[in-house]
DNA sequence: ACTATTTACTTTAGGCCTGAATAATTAAGA
DNA sequence: TCTTAATTATTCAGGCCTAAAGTAAATAGT
């Protein structure tokens, strides 16, 4: 018995799907979330904001991390400043823009964030082993659109 | 722009899709929680624990609500307190089991989640009617797969 | 009956998240 | 230029979440 028990009324199919793609995130979010915290001693939202800045090797603003994590900006800052704490990331001053900051992965940052995402690519394959590669593909389609007809619909709010 | 930009790797196909799950769930749940903030002053936590109660009119146990609902049972009690107070829900005492509690909503709190209940299933209906009702059905389907995979392979840890 | 274990709930410390307010800076328009 | 608006980052209050520790009560084994 889990979150499904909640589906009834005229749309079940609909909602019962909402359900369930709710279940399925959290389940595996919990998965990654222990690993993260038993075997390298760090959090999602840390790890999410290394992934980002790792696609970005000259840097990145906070803003730009805020709108790519779909997180408020409020709340970059303590997440920044942990990191930085722990000497994996960097923050650069912009002599064109004095609001703003430049936010890089340090070397030491660079190679811890290599060894977390190989642990994190094997649960993740691991969630998913029990679909075909096909039904990889379908899954990845279908939600697509859900994303895209979501995210058009956010913007007309 | 998004958490997508995250995907690389050797299973690329996978992790796209996970993080394409993550990515709808989210823009999904951050339209519910806004809703619900705003046309009704509450939160998806508060909304869930009715939902739980809504389908056991004889009560649950805290306990019980903490496993229905997928978070640890410290998380139950402040939650229990808020809607308490709000007089949305009763604690019992069980003469039997003087540790437990049985919880249930209140005539008041059974309308309030009608009404609720009934706004938060057109936020779900419009985030997938984008998709037919047999692609409905396979993403459901898929999901289930992933879920049941997810659930076997926590239990064995 | 008595002790040990389990179960139900609460509490705490630490962290993330939101929305809203603020300060500093930059950009735009009259 | 000078005022106004927009942007960047930070801070705050409030709430949720976890893991872990604590309390009280029930259960099991001896």
């Amino acid at each position: 018995m889990d979150l499904e028990a909640r589906a009834h009324s005229a749309h079940p199919e609909t909602l019962r799907l909402w359900l369930r793609l709710l279940t399925c995130t959290q389940l595996i979010e919990k998965q990654v979330r222990t690993g993260l915290r038993e075997e390298f001693n760090t959090t999602l939202p840390r790890f999410d904001l290394m992934a980002q800045l790792e696609r970005e090797p000259q840097g990145m603003k906070m803003n730009d991390l805020s709108r790519r994590m779909m997180v408020t900006s409020g709340n970059i800052t303590p997440v920044t400043d942990q990191l930085v704490k722990e000497g994996l990331i960097e923050r650069i001053s912009l002599p064109d823009d004095r609001r703003a900051w430049l936010i890089r992965l340090t070397p030491k940052g660079r190679t811890q964030f290599k060894k977390m995402a190989k642990r994190h690519e094997t649960w993740i394959v691991q969630a998913f082993e029990t679909l075909s590669s096909q039904e990889v593909k379908n899954l990845h389609t279908l939600l697509g659109r859900v994303k895209q007809h979501s995210k058009s619909s956010a913007e007309s709010t």
